[in-house]
DNA sequence: AGCACGCCGACT
DNA sequence: GTCGGCGTGCTC
């Protein structure tokens, strides 16, 4: 490649640097540095690109050479805002290279807050005048009483509306003012009295302590059954984080039903830390970006994207049930927060420490192989046993026709129910029925943009695609064949089992919790208090009741489907239902009340069941294992998928073929489909997939790009691009 | 991602 | 004869 020649073009060439631009272009464009204005590597530079303006990032890469001849548009501004650091642009750089994502889509998601950039706002209020020609009617009476109370304030927070505001200020009653600095994140006090750690916690937490004193990259799986205090022993690494002054970041799968966490989090540290997920105003996006940026959010509690917030001085990153599929962002840039965390730790020089009571297997393989480290808590807290499980096989004991709950797990519930404790019904399927079938002609009620049924929302009476978002009110009669009073709701939603419930348990106040009912953080908490304030009986929930609650008047799981994780059989089918049903039974029981849970189930013989009923995760584990390492299947080997996808079948199917036809050959590398995709089509469009496996070691995304590159992609298919797969869908 | 340009149908 | 549909393509 030429290099410029300072001799060739003696100080006509103009300082030139790479400017990378939130969108998802091939590389960073170059741009003139105007005299006089400074910028270097991380600046936040606002640049013309096109008829329009756009906020960029100076980037590393050295501005490309020779083309003297190419007049480069010079940059407008500066804005003041700290640089990006060079360990969250090596980070994006990295993100990119790995996921085979454009460089400006992923540091698109480190500029998820873009007025944070520009000059903190100056927030307006209004303060009383004392003066003003106007009558004093109710409402304005209430505005100088708030006034008169607290002042300024900003105009939302004043009990009237924003007519009433108006007019009070053209009377001259109120003036303008300009309200002070909103407030800063609190502090959390790493000296607060916690809850006490028991020996074993100390131990541990002593342990992950000197992790943070190191000052260096490490990664810890921290594993601990349920109950045996995880949260509060790393809660503790958490403090020494904060007496060494750097920042803590805390990734939890599902921010938004958390709000036990973050109880705890207050009571150990005497405030509340701050927040990062999706739903986040955009003003507290804002303030929280900013925050971040300075220093002066000292702990973070974050959905994945919080791994691209521009920590100057991160020092632990913590993530908290690291098995958790949701770590996995599915659209965009598609990555692993889990993985992704462990780099972001290493570029900051920060230990990271993966929390789960059933770790995922490419963190123990990790593990085994002494590239993280372990530490254990091996006993409930408090001398709480494990709650006993046990199969039902509701071949033996089926429940009645027409019905779901097998006769042994009602007696159950009846007996929970009558010693005044709390049952728990799981069944990770929401809405009503998931086929409405026609007894007449067997036609099924399908949703016309995707391969899957339409789900029956009784309460709603609609028929929803879980997939896109289509929905159709039930149908009078079939609309195949006419006949009228045909259509059937074929197996059980969690409102089917409410209804069940209901005809069971007439007494027992029920509550049901899916995602269609707990929308959001604040319905989250409501529904937790009203469990943990036994406001209800029996609660009867999709997956969201799986998650970390601690209930501790709940005695009694019953899983209705123990089976239906294992349907779809792929690579992690089993891996996912054990660790969703042992953190579900992980429900059951806590200190004072011994916990019990029972699974129905088809196959009580399954290595899932076992598994569960014998405690023995270990010993399922390592059959796992000797299922997957000797083909190379992960973790012992890498996956990339890919998925093509459009809207005309014929031609996303040619491009399909051609891929498989390109697909790369090579010695440990083993190319799988071109297949319909098993959503064979989804939002209205059609989808292959192709599988490329290679052994542990091979580097895959040159293999990758290569591959691509060999075939030519109309615009209107998409190939995504999906390194270590999750989902097979 | 925008926002252009571009080439084909229903209006004043 | 234009206005406007959104399909392709470029932006240092």
């Amino acid at each position: 490649m030429p290099q410029p020649s300072a001799s060739l073009f003696p100080e006509k060439l103009p300082a030139a640097v790479p400017v990378l631009l939130p969108l998802p272009l091939a590389g960073a464009y170059d741009y003139a540095v105007p005299e006089g204005l400074h910028v270097e590597p991380g600046s936040f530079v606002v640049v013309p690109l096109g008829p329009r303006r756009m906020l960029g990032v100076v980037w590393d890469r050295p501005p490309e050479a020779g083309l003297p001849n190419i007049k480069l548009r010079p940059i407008i501004e500066v804005l003041p805002a700290p640089p990006m650091r060079p360990a969250l642009r090596r980070f994006v750089d990295w993100v990119a290279a790995y996921t085979l994502s454009a460089p400006g889509a992923v540091m698109r998601m480190a500029m998820s807050a873009p007025s944070a950039l520009e000059k903190p706002a100056i927030r307006a209020g209004w303060r009383a005048t004392g003066a003003g020609t106007g009558r004093v009617t109710p409402d304005r009476a209430k505005v100088l009483e708030a006034l008169a109370e607290h002042s300024p304030q900003p105009g939302e927070a004043l009990p009237a509306s924003p007519a009433v505001i108006r007019g009070m200020a053209k009377a001259g009653m109120i003036e303008p003012a300009v309200l002070p600095q909103a407030p800063r994140f609190a502090r959390p006090d790493p000296e607060h009295p916690g809850p006490p750690l028991s020996e074993t916690q100390a131990g541990v937490a002593a342990a992950l302590r000197q992790r943070v004193a190191a000052h260096e990259f490490s990664v810890t799986l921290l594993r601990g059954v349920t109950g045996s205090g995880k949260t509060e022993t790393y809660l503790d690494a958490v403090a020494e984080c904060l007496r060494q002054g750097r920042q803590a970041l805390v990734l939890l799968p599902e921010i938004a039903l958390s709000s036990q966490w973050l109880s705890r989090f207050q009571s150990r540290f005497g405030c509340a830390p701050a927040l990062w997920h999706s739903e986040l105003s955009p003003g507290i996006r804002r303030d929280t970006w900013r925050a971040v940026a300075e220093g002066a959010a000292p702990v973070l509690v974050g959905a994945r994207s919080a791994l691209f917030l521009p920590f100057p001085d991160l020092g632990l990153i913590i993530v908290d049930e690291e098995h958790e599929t949701a770590f996995k962002q599915e659209d965009g840039v598609v990555y692993h927060a889990r993985d992704m965390a462990v780099v972001r730790a290493r570029f900051s020089q920060a230990p990271c420490v993966l929390v789960s009571a059933t770790p995922s297997l490419e963190t123990i393989a990790n593990v085994e192989a002494g590239r993280y480290t372990e530490l254990t808590l091996p006993t409930r807290h408090g001398g709480a046993s494990l709650p006993s499980i046990e199969v039902l096989d509701l071949r033996a004991t089926p429940p009645e026709r027409g019905r779901f709950l097998a006769p042994p797990l009602i007696e159950a519930i009846e007996q929970t129910l009558a010693r005044g404790e709390q049952a728990m019904l799981f069944l990770n399927r929401r809405g009503y029925a998931p086929l409405t079938l026609c007894r007449t002609c067997g036609h099924r009620m399908q949703c016309p943009n995707c391969t899957a049924w339409l789900v029956e929302h009784r309460a709603q009476r609609r028929l929803q695609c879980h997939h896109c978002g289509h929905a159709e009110p039930i149908p009078p009669r079939c609309p195949e064949c006419n006949a009228e009073h045909s259509l059937t709701a074929i197996g059980p939603g969690v409102e089917r089992v409410q209804e069940e419930a209901a005809l069971l348990f007439p007494d027992a106040r029920r509550l049901v919790m899916a995602s269609d009912n707990i929308p959001g953080p604040a319905a989250a908490a409501e529904a937790a208090r009203r469990i943990e304030d036994r406001e209800v009986d029996l609660v009867i929930g999709t997956q969201i009741v799986a998650k970390g609650w601690h209930f501790p008047h709940l005695t009694l799981v019953g899983v209705v489907d123990a089976d239906l994780g294992l349907a779809g059989g792929d690579l992690r089918a089993a891996e996912r239902t054990v660790q969703l049903l042992h953190q579900v039974a992980g429900r059951a029981g806590r200190a004072e009340a011994p916990g019990r849970v029972l699974l129905q189930s088809f196959s009580p013989e399954h290595p899932v069941m076992q598994a569960l009923l014998t405690h023995d995760i270990g010993r399922f584990v390592a059959e796992e294992k000797a299922q997957r390492a000797p083909d190379h299947w992960p973790p012992y080997g890498r996956l990339a998928a890919l998925v093509i996808s459009g809207e005309d079948a014929v031609e996303t199917a040619r491009v399909a073929r051609d891929l498989g036809l390109a697909a790369p050959v090579m010695a440990g590398v083993q190319v799988l489909g071109p297949a319909p995709a098993p959503l064979a089509m989804l939002r209205g469009r059609h989808r292959h997939r192709l599988l490329l496996k290679a052994e542990r070691g091979i580097a895959v995304q040159p293999l990758l790009r290569e591959w691509l590159d060999r075939v030519a992609v109309p615009n209107a298919v998409r190939v995504q691009v999906d390194v270590d797969p999750v989902s097979f869908l």
